[in-house]
DNA sequence: CACATTACTTTGACACACAAAGTAGTGTGT
DNA sequence: ACACACTACTTTGTGTGTCAAAGTAATGTG
C-alpha cells in the first residue's frame, strides 16, 4: 500500500504552494499544474477546478494579480503574477505550516 | 502575529490523532480533548462537535470500540479502545502525514 | 480529418471541522 | 436552598475547500 497525499492532506496548503510558485516567477494554470506535478514526482496532480479556485481567492485576497498574455500562437493563457501582499500571505503560510507540523508531531510523539 | 494551526491544516489529521491517543490506552472524549489541548501547549483545541464525529467514523470504520464506563459517581464515561484494525489504520495514517510533509516540503524548496 | 494537447471555466457534490445549543450529573460556595 | 462551575456526551446546521465531470476553444499531428 503506496502513501497518500490524501485530498483532506492537502487542504488548506494549495493557496500556499501556489503563491510559491508565482514567487518564482509569473505563471499561468496549466503550466503550474504541471510543475506540480513533475516536483512531486508525480505524488500530487492539482485538479484543474481548484487552481482556478485557487486562482480566484488568492486574486481576490488581492495576492496575485493576473493579466492576459499576448500569444501570437496556441491557447491564450492567463498569467499571474504575486503581489507584495501575497509575498507576505506567502510568508505567513509557510510559518503556520511549518508551525502546524511541529504541533502535530508533538501530539504524535507524546512528549511535550 | 503568532503561528496558527488553521482547521483546514488539521483537517484530515484528526483520525489519526485521537487513534494514536488511545493507542497509548482506552480514554474517553473529555479527557481525549483535554490532553490534545495539553500536549499542543494550548495550540490545538479539537472542537467537541468534530471530537465525536471523528469517534463516530472510527467506530464506523471498525478501527475504535466503545463502551460504557461503571463510573460510581461523576457523569458517565464513554471509553473506546482502538482495535487491530485502528492500529494498522493509524500506521497508514502516519505514513501518509510523513509522506505528506515530505511531498509538500519538497514542493516548497524548489529542488526534486 | 479525427485525435491529442494546451488552456481556461462552470457546475454540482461531498466530506470534514466547527459553532451553537442542549441534556445531565456532580461539586463548591454563600 | 440555589446559583454556578465543571465534567461529559450529543444533535443540528453551516461554511469551506477540493474534486469529478463536462464544456469551450485553439493548435498541432498522424
Amino acid at each position: 500500500m503506496a502513501e497518500k497525499l490524501t485530498k483532506d492532506l492537502i487542504r488548506g496548503n494549495t493557496d500556499m504552494l501556489v503563491l510559491n510558485f508565482l514567487n518564482e516567477g509569473d505563471s499561468y494554470g496549466y503550466a503550474i499544474a504541471k510543475k506540480i506535478k513533475e516536483r512531486s514526482n508525480e505524488a500530487y496532480s492539482i485538479n484543474e477546478a481548484t487552481l482556478y479556485t485557487v486562482f480566484r481567492r488568492l486574486e481576490k485576497n488581492q495576492d496575485i494579480e493576473g493579466y492576459w498574455g499576448d500569444e501570437t500562437q496556441g491557447s491564450r493563457r492567463k498569467y499571474y503574477r504575486i503581489t507584495d501582499h501575497g509575498k507576505s500571505a506567502l510568508k505567513e503560510n509557510i510559518e503556520n505550516w511549518n508551525f502546524s507540523k511541529r504541533i502535530i508531531d508533538q501530539l504524535l510523539q507524546g512528549e511535550e
